[in-house]
RNA sequence: GGGUAUUUAGCUCAGCUGGUUUAGAGCACUACCUUGACAGGGUAGGGGUCACAGGUUCGAAUCCUGUAAUACCCA
């Protein structure tokens, strides 16, 4: 073990890591009589690499998981990987690209076998870079969303909601990215928070059968005119109202639209006549729904416009380019009245930054209506809570709003929706888990007798969140044959060993931006097949933003590299780090100066252990002052253990660390091993030694789950270690008995320490030079059992009471007891008399607050009785105090 | 535009159902300390009319109403 002054995680970590490995601490199973405590992790995207919010958010895990450990529960902390459809198979396309080689020459296998092969080189990275944060994953059990059981698990499922009704095909209105080609979820659409300038154009429309009268529209999409169905005004607009009923004509191709009222048109924005196309625009949709309006959809899912726009040379071209010409035709026909700039909010899709195009298709959906019922009373009725509770409204308001989910993605990374068509109508489709099922189901629908040539499996997958949401469930096994019921669509648990024993999983740590589409979407899920919730708690933890505000990202290059964070200030700083500052559910503001603070709280540690492992010990009677230390450190720490426990039981991770930081650096560092250090080159008695070692150990334990490794090399340094002990699998340290005498004659006792090394400070003594010191007691002794230790942190010569106040000296109060320390000569006067002057004035306006209030009758007639003799008390306490420091004035005098 | 939250020391935050000393912590800051565990340290200290304006109450950082700023979610 090195003599080094500085503790180096760099030496240790790794080997200490190998260690927890190979004695198979993190791998949990089954076992009966032993409560269980799981964790399922929320699956990194497996392109992804390891970012602050993984660092956060897995490092409450850990610490939880690992806190549970120590209290012998069988803790068990599920890792894995979400296959990301669409995030991974852009990245798929693009490396292709840079290759030469373009997807759409690929077959689906082709592609696939580029993506697997894509999936197996970069798919683990993030889960080892987990290993060198320390996290105790049981990386036996490791999931993907992909593997075997688990596609079929997601297939099951598909084929189980089908035969309930709860899935089903429909024409909807959909954000469409015309780059990837696929749909996307509202999620999966971003908008600039400051908006996007954009040009709104007024186009005038020429009504039927008039030479000259002429609607003005506001637009900022002129390509999709040849798409308009209708031209909306609202119903209360004088300006407009005699047009209801007439008719209008499209520009250039003169079809013949109806002018119609709708309460949804703004008579502010614009000119107050809306164009409604009913094809291009989620609202103008919903317009064209209620008045019965035709759709016609004239652009290409690649963006380009159709043979549906009527007017030859635009086909095939872009819509953006489209929109340019268009301009340029109306202007030159005298049709363009206006172009303004303005600020509006574009959709573009997360992955490829294409202008989300609004479009009509065809896709798979859950009813979420029904299905969801129960999830929407479990955290209404607290019985899954959410910390900070503050989510629940959130959570709530989503849920009394819940829209149906479109499921499908038209992607080929995935699970591939497992619907067969057979025929050319809508309907000539069937739903199964196999080719073979299918075959049989199709053959009965359609009364012909069908080979597999004859079937077509959809094109599409799933979106991702339509496999994450078994996630709890999945990584159990629980969709397998040997536990799902088809006919019920139920898992059963009995017969699921790992299933009832770890389900439902203790808590869930994530993020409050996926409430939804994950953490909501699992409750679902939980309910629906074993009627039981997936877990207990929720924790969401806030985002990691920069110092200033802003959101990390790649794109802004203010993520520091997690990696380098660690190799920085070790993982036990790194992870320290994220915690000082990471109230649940608030954001956190990172710095690496909280890193930093982690690196300094590991070295003061390892200093400490330095110093006690330096002492040599002798068999002397122990010393008064440290059987009053040791007795008073004990208390402390129960004391200190009931506090970490309650705060761990409230999920407040970030003052459960700094309780532990305090009692550490604080308690035990620079009091109790001040008391107790003997003086340089001496030993130590051995009860003491003993003691000490035992109370290092217990705060060791305690700050194990925060900082793993510096925990594990100092408990193992401590004392003979047999091998395969570990303070991983140590025991978590009891709350016993706690002295309120002790700490509160400790409380006074440091006070007057710091009094005395006040004084010193302030007239500028040497902390060498001993001082006399005069006691005199209020009301109540202060400190009984403490002098000695006062003594010998204070470095005074002698202890004296006295009845009377001693004149010559310097003093100061610590409760209504009065101290002095004579200094021979040396006493500032005027000093003295400004410091006394200054508390005086303080306590006369404390004493006239509780007088105010004394004096008041309603007060006195109203509060309630404790209250009042309470503030009686206070006012006592003033009264004796200013008694005392007029007393210490005139001795001044 | 709708919803939900936040606003307390320079920074990040505690302060639960109003009353335990005219508001607490960590960091940062200031002064002193090259003291034998630790300068990645020690000792001491300064710093807030609790966003603003009203109201309820004997009593408000805490409850109510309004205003303003900010954040997130949904449209």
């Amino acid at each position: 073990m090195s003599l080094s002054t500085k503790y180096n995680p760099a030496d240790v970590e790794d080997k200490w890591y190998r260690y927890w490995l190979d004695q198979g601490f993190f791998h949990s199973q089954p076992k009966a009589n032993k409560e269980s405590y799981s964790i399922v992790i929320p699956p990194p995207n497996v392109t992804g690499v390891l970012h602050m919010g993984h660092m956060l958010n897995n490092t409450i895990q850990d610490v939880l998981i690992r806190k549970a450990r120590m209290e012998g529960k069988e803790a068990c902390w599920v890792p894995g990987t979400d296959h990301a459809s669409i995030a991974t198979e852009a990245r798929v396309v693009a490396m292709l690209r840079e290759k030469g080689i373009k997807k759409s020459d690929l077959t689906r296998d082709e592609f696939l076998g580029y993506a697997w092969e894509w999936k197996e080189k970069y798919g683990g990275i993030i889960l080892e870079q987990l290993k060198k944060l320390g996290a105790s994953c049981d990386w036996e059990r490791t999931a993907f969303t992909m593997d075997p059981g688990y596609y079929h698990a997601v297939i099951r499922v598909f084929v189980d909601l089908y035969k309930k009704g709860y899935i089903y095909r429909g024409l909807r209105m959909i954000n469409w990215d015309c780059e990837a080609r696929t749909a996307l979820s509202n999620e999966e659409v971003m908008y600039k928070e400051e908006g996007e300038r954009s040009i709104l154009y007024s186009v005038k429309y020429r009504v039927k059968d008039t030479a000259d009268e002429w609607v003005i529209i506001a637009t900022q999409r002129p390509e999709t005119i040849m798409g308009d169905t209708a031209i909306a005004i609202n119903p209360s607009d004088e300006r407009y109202r005699h047009l209801i009923g007439k008719k209008v004509l499209v520009p250039f191709i003169n079809r013949e639209i109806p002018v119609i009222a709708d309460d949804y048109v703004d008579k502010a924005f614009g000119t107050g006549c809306l164009k409604v196309t009913p094809a291009h625009d989620v609202n103008d949709y919903e317009i064209g729904l209620r008045h019965n309006l035709p759709v016609i959809d004239t652009i290409h899912d690649d963006g380009t416009l159709n043979a549906k726009c009527e007017i030859p040379k635009f086909v095939g071209k872009d819509r953006f380019a489209v929109r340019k010409e268009m301009v340029k035709d109306l202007r030159e026909a005298g049709w363009l009245v206006k172009e303004e700039e303005f600020v509006t909010r574009i959709g573009r899709s997360e992955r490829t930054n294409s202008v989300v195009e609004p479009k009509l298709s065809l896709q798979w959906f859950v009813k979420m209506k029904k299905i969801s019922r129960r999830a929407y009373r479990a955290v209404e009725d607290d019985e899954i809570k959410l910390h900070p509770a503050k989510f629940k409204n959130t959570y709530r308001h989503w849920m009394e709003n819940v829209r149906d989910w479109c499921i499908s993605r038209q992607l080929w990374w995935g699970h591939r929706i497992p619907a067969y068509y057979y025929g050319t109508s809508e309907d000539d489709f069937v739903v199964a888990e196999s080719l073979a099922e299918a075959l049989t189901l199709a053959s009965a629908k359609s009364g012909k007798k069908l080979s597999e040539k004859d079937l077509r499996q959809d094109e599409d997958v799933l979106d991702t969140w339509a496999s994450s949401w078994l996630w709890p469930e999945a990584v159990f096994n629980g969709f397998d044959d040997a536990c799902f019921d088809k006919s019920t669509g139920k898992i059963r648990r009995d017969q699921n060993p790992e299933l009832s024993y770890y389900y439902p999983t203790r808590v869930l740590v994530t993020a409050p931006e996926i409430l939804f589409f994950w953490v909501a979407r699992m409750i679902i899920a939980g309910y629906e097949y074993l009627d039981q919730k997936p877990f207990e708690d929720v924790y969401l933890t806030g985002i990691v933003r920069d110092k200033l505000g802003r959101k990390m990202s790649k794109s802004l290059g203010n993520s520091p590299d997690p990696l380098d964070l660690i190799k920085t200030y070790g993982a036990d700083g790194v992870r320290t780090g994220m915690l000082f500052s990471s109230p649940a559910g608030n954001d956190l503001l990172f710095d690496e100066k909280l890193c930093e603070q982690g690196r300094n709280f590991a070295n003061k540690i390892w200093n400490a252990f330095r110093l006690v492992k330096g002492w040599t010990t002798v068999n002397h009677p122990q010393p008064e002052e440290n059987k009053v230390a040791t007795d008073w450190f004990e208390s402390r720490l129960n004391n200190g253990i009931a506090e970490l426990n309650d705060h761990f039981a409230k999920y407040r991770m970030s003052d459960a660390l700094m309780s532990v930081y305090k009692l550490i650096w604080d308690d035990f560092c620079s009091w109790y091993l001040e008391i107790i250090k003997p003086e340089y080159g001496k030993p130590i008695d051995t009860e003491t030694y003993q003691r000490t070692v035992e109370f290092f150990e217990a705060v060791l334990k305690l700050l194990h789950p925060f900082m793993p490794f510096i925990t594990e090399e100092l408990w193992s340094e401590l004392r003979e270690r047999k091998p395969g002990e570990s303070i991983v699998v140590a025991k978590w340290p009891a709350s016993g008995q706690s002295r309120n005498d002790l700490l509160e004659e400790a409380q006074h006792a440091f006070a007057v320490v710091s009094e005395v090394r006040n004084v010193r400070s302030s007239k500028g003594l040497s902390p060498r030079e001993a001082l006399p010191l005069f006691v005199k007691d209020g009301q109540a002794r202060l400190i009984n059992t403490f002098w000695p230790v006062v003594k010998k942190l204070a470095n005074l010569s002698e202890v004296n009471p006295v009845t009377e106040k001693v004149g010559q000296a310097t003093s100061f109060l610590v409760k209504s007891t009065e101290f002095y320390i004579t200094l021979g000569g040396k006493v500032d006067v005027e000093k003295e008399r400004e410091a006394l002057t200054k508390e005086l004035d303080y306590q006369r306006g404390f004493l006239a607050s509780c007088e105010k209030k004394l004096t008041n009758e309603r007060f006195v007639a109203g509060a309630p009785p404790q209250v009042l003799e309470n503030e009686r008390r206070k006012k006592a306490d003033a009264e004796s105090k200013i008694k005392a420091l007029e007393e210490q004035l005139r001795a001044l005098a």
